[in-house]
DNA sequence: CTTGACCCTATAGCCGACTGTAAGCTTTAG
DNA sequence: CTAAAGCTTACAGTCGGCTATAGGGTCAAG
């Protein structure tokens, strides 16, 4: 009879800083693994701790679980993933250079509303409820 | 008997553009007000087309549909909700700017990394998923 | 033997702005 | 008259990464 040895739940939170009830979060979702007691605890092998280290850098370089789940998956069939990771950062870099673009054009267009709207009020007309706003565009 | 007149919803919706279900949503939270008819259909008064438009006009600014409900109330006090909606605006303009500052720090991370990496692999050490993503710090 | 710390499952809730669905009335066009 | 279009309520689902809760079982210390 196997006896089955490893780290219940709350030992892997304290030494990783994650929560206990995201670690089954993550194990739902197949980015760990545990063996079950009769007890049915769970019991993780002691590399887990570096697996959910693991996950936690990669959620720092933005990674979603989605993303690394891909990665861990590549790690599975035997290859090493750094490759697939070096894609998914590029990827990340430039979704991310597409959104401060974004963000830079919207705070320039709203610092034109600011500032046209510092300058004058707009004559109101009826039915406006602030004439400020109404003179905003609609962009269907 | 008062003969109730107004627009159905589905009138509002195709002036607007907005669908149906998003104004029964925007009536849910007080945004818009209808009368009830005995078949119990809602009618809008014909300003509703104007104030839907508002609605639009003020989300293209960032607003939420709370900031949005602010200002109606204001306005519903028979305030000119202007200088409110200034106020408001110079807010989104610099959580924005914070943002935007965020971001590109990260992206700049992001980037010190891909450069890194792409110079030279670092020696895995074993039990590494990625030795590239080993190398990032544990930030708890 | 009891108490408290720990574990389990299953479910709901959060954030925002909706969309989609089911089941059932009402109105309108032909 | 009938069928389609439009309206109603009420609720579930979406997105991501969790947290929180209820109602239990298990285990270690004193």
């Amino acid at each position: 009879m196997a006896v089955i040895t490893g780290l219940k739940i709350g030992e892997v939170a304290k030494q990783t800083g994650v929560a206990v009830g995201a670690l089954r979060y993550y194990e739902s979702l197949g980015l760990i693994q545990s063996e079950r007691g009769e007890n049915s605890y769970r019991y993780y092998p002691p590399e887990t701790v570096q697996q959910v280290q693991f996950i936690k850098k990669a959620q720092t370089l933005g990674f979603s679980l989605e993303d690394i789940g891909e990665v861990l998956t590549v790690h599975h069939q035997g290859d090493v993933p750094c490759e697939f990771v070096q894609s998914l950062l590029q990827d990340k870099i430039q979704q991310l250079e597409a959104q401060i673009q974004e963000m830079v054009a919207f705070k320039s267009a709203l610092e034109q509303y600011r500032d046209t709207w510092a300058a004058d009020q707009p004559h109101p007309e009826p039915g406006d409820i602030c004439p400020l706003i109404e003179t905003v565009p609609l962009t269907d």
